[in-house]
DNA sequence: ATAAAACTTAAAGTTAACTTTAAGTCAAGA
DNA sequence: TCTTGACTTAAAGTTAACTTTAAGTTTTAT
């Protein structure tokens, strides 16, 4: 199957014009065009750009992704590069995870703070709770908070 | 404790611009001064600024930061709109979560593919696997990748 | 008293990743 | 053939969240 830049976009859910905005940054270098001068997107380029929204979800700059794109169309040469680079960016992404964790014990405390003063009808209950009396799940949190 | 704007940048690890662009922005109402017109941080104010930092985490922007403070400065009367809002942003944060752990989910079998090409000498023995020759847990991921 | 360091503001500059605009070309259907 | 919609490029505009600069003021230390 081919597909024009429109077509391609709708598949993938992205405005038509970033895809002419990552070819004009040189990150689609696979994509070919009609006598006309027209893009044609194969089958095979879908797999691509979907490697490339991978990589952008983890954080990568498109300036990274397109390197990435050109050790593998060098070939078996750049094995080691991209899988060097797959495993760092598999350690960038579990590090995102860890710190949305610690934002989530956030707001899990926070959540309780406010259903608290919200059956109290005031923040100054849960605000001015001894450390005891708070779920001890939420104490170191409460006290990084404070900065104690 | 009384800090100064570069003390205080340097507690929360951010640089004094920052600051004084949030106080700019209108986030940091509650930022004393001096006769002198310096600005005079408290350790109240620390906290404020880590509620900020988690917030802008869940990704929230800056003037949607700025409304909750506004909220919290109103008093008691907005503890349900507060509430409401932390539970959405626990929601938002659930689901980047998610995002992130599909993300990671990819990556896995991108490291499979690639420890698999270093092994035999070419990405051509991964590529041209059967499905029933991939270990199962990466087989809809690779599906999904091409498209099928 | 004075020098240095850190503060002040306003305004301009930066960055990444797009999006929009303008002027024009290609392709598909009637 | 002609119209229409989608395509093309180059260039300018957008956005958020800062950062930098410049010119000047306050504070701290000697």
């Amino acid at each position: 199957m081919l597909y024009t830049v429109g077509e391609m976009a709708k598949h993938l859910g992205v405005a038509p014009s970033t895809l002419r905005y990552y070819d004009k940054e040189g990150l689609l270098p696979f994509v070919e065009r009609s006598s006309g001068g027209i893009r044609v997107f194969k089958d095979s380029d879908y797999e691509w750009l979907r490697i490339i929204e991978c990589l952008k979800k983890t954080g990568m700059k498109l300036t990274d992704i397109k390197d990435f794109i050109y050790m593998a169309l060098n070939g078996d040469d750049t094995i080691d590069d991209r899988l060097a680079l797959i495993i760092k960016q598999q350690t960038a992404v579990r590090k995102q995870m860890e710190e949305l964790q610690e934002t989530l014990n956030t707001l899990n405390f926070k959540r309780w703070y406010y259903e608290t003063a919200k059956k109290a009808g005031t923040t100054a209950v849960p605000r001015n709770m001894t450390l005891d009396e708070l779920p001890e799940e939420f104490r170191a949190i409460r006290k990084r908070l404070r900065g104690e």
